[in-house]
DNA sequence: CATTTAGCTATACGCCCGTACAGTATGCTG
DNA sequence: CAGCATACTGTACGGGCGTATAGCTAAATG
């Protein structure tokens, strides 16, 4: 289920950082950032405790010094693997289906699958930039595909909307607990996901908005 | 800019609740809470230390103790005082303007204005319920009015949409760091602001699907 | 074989934080 | 005036945590 295709599997000591040849999983390298991921996701980060962290892991606490040097660096060794594992992601979309077809967004948030609570809590504490910004990349791309249909040309530079829908997305998995109340519905369970897709299908293919009413805003706002 | 309009000045002393007659604000246990307020919406629960707390608020660490009895405490009143002020906001809305003409939630996000970084914190723990769940109920009357003018019933119950809604609509204080960044404007100054907006009417009068793929989508959600 | 290097453990240090509590001043009540 | 509750301070305690480090083992290196 974890996946991890780790060629950079490196230690640290006395401040240095070394390379090690093997290139093999189930490292206690390995563990022990799939153990933080877990754990970061669960508690957060500041709940969060090496000590915790290097139990699940199967290994002294001492190891995840070892290897990471500090517990902010470890944060950091998540998010740079989560970051790889949607490049990787990325680099599979792209090569399977056409250009546009796709809600790059979407796809990223349910194959994340296993680190979405972690990516979620990542995000709201502000870490994990990269991982954003890197969705808001392809959500660009995509976009790129859908505006070539629509008749007139948008209103706002595409990178606008395509963060701002992004951070929509990310809003699921972010206020998973509170949606899942307010729904009645475990949101990550299948009956709660295709509660959600129907949502979405609906707000997409109904503007709240009529036509003329977002025109007149528009032109409100154009004039203050 | 604070305001506050409060008639349970109640403290806390051997796990008893008591109240006490002054309705004036600035008194000690007002200040506390307005600084509790800021260091957990900027450093978020856990880094936020009572001690810190109450130099802001001017008092000693231990009064913090005598009114609130506990960090969890003084957490749930600011929460409880959250959802006081929505109400109160609630009303008014609901007193000036026609049913149907406001989006209550953006609205409420603006005007919750000094306490949006609590608030999104606070969401994004898992902590103010009561508040979301509000919002969700405001976000539905205010869906109730719209669906009397769409023509095709909406597939989904109103309650979800408002949820989803709801959810979409805090994913911008929440994510606003990350948003920030990627637009390359702070959303909470007034250009970010006008840009949120505009790409808001955007998505909301163009969907990005189109009706027929919407519903084709449907009916193939349906035969899964 | 000698030496180094990486993986790993165990223990200890020191800080910071939530909490507890004793104590003081003030003002209300009967 | 006596008694008591309330607002508030200062200090102290206990624990948990990140971090540091010494030391062990085993494999790699020359």
């Amino acid at each position: 289920m974890l996946l991890s295709f780790d060629s950079e599997l490196h230690s640290f000591k006395d401040g240095k950082v070394t390379i090690a040849p093997d290139p093999e999983d189930l490292t206690a390298r390995a563990r022990i950032r799939d153990a933080a991921l877990r754990h970061f996701g669960e508690h957060g980060f500041e709940r969060a405790t090496i000590r915790g962290i290097a139990e699940t892991a199967g290994v002294s606490s001492g190891l995840v010094r070892h290897h990471f040097g500090s517990k902010q660096a470890l944060r950091e060794a998540c998010d740079e693997y989560l970051s790889k594992v949607l490049s990787r992601l990325n680099d599979q979309v792209r090569a399977d289906s056409h250009p546009g077809t796709v809600n790059y967004v979407a796809v990223a948030r349910t194959t994340l699958g296993p680190y979405q609570r972690y990516l979620a809590r990542a995000l709201a504490e502000g870490s994990a930039a990269a991982v954003f910004d890197e969705m808001v990349r392809l959500s660009e791309e995509w976009l790129a595909v859908l505006d070539r249909d629509r008749p007139d040309p948008p209103l706002v530079d595409r990178r606008i909307r395509a963060a701002v829908g992004t951070a929509m997305s990310l809003a699921v998995p972010v206020l998973h607990e509170h949606l899942s109340r307010a729904m009645g519905v475990d949101l990550f369970s299948p009956e709660g996901d295709e509660l959600l897709a129907q949502a979405l299908l609906d707000a997409y293919s109904h503007p709240i908005l009529t036509v003329e009413a977002a025109t007149a805003a528009q032109a409100a706002l154009r004039r203050h």
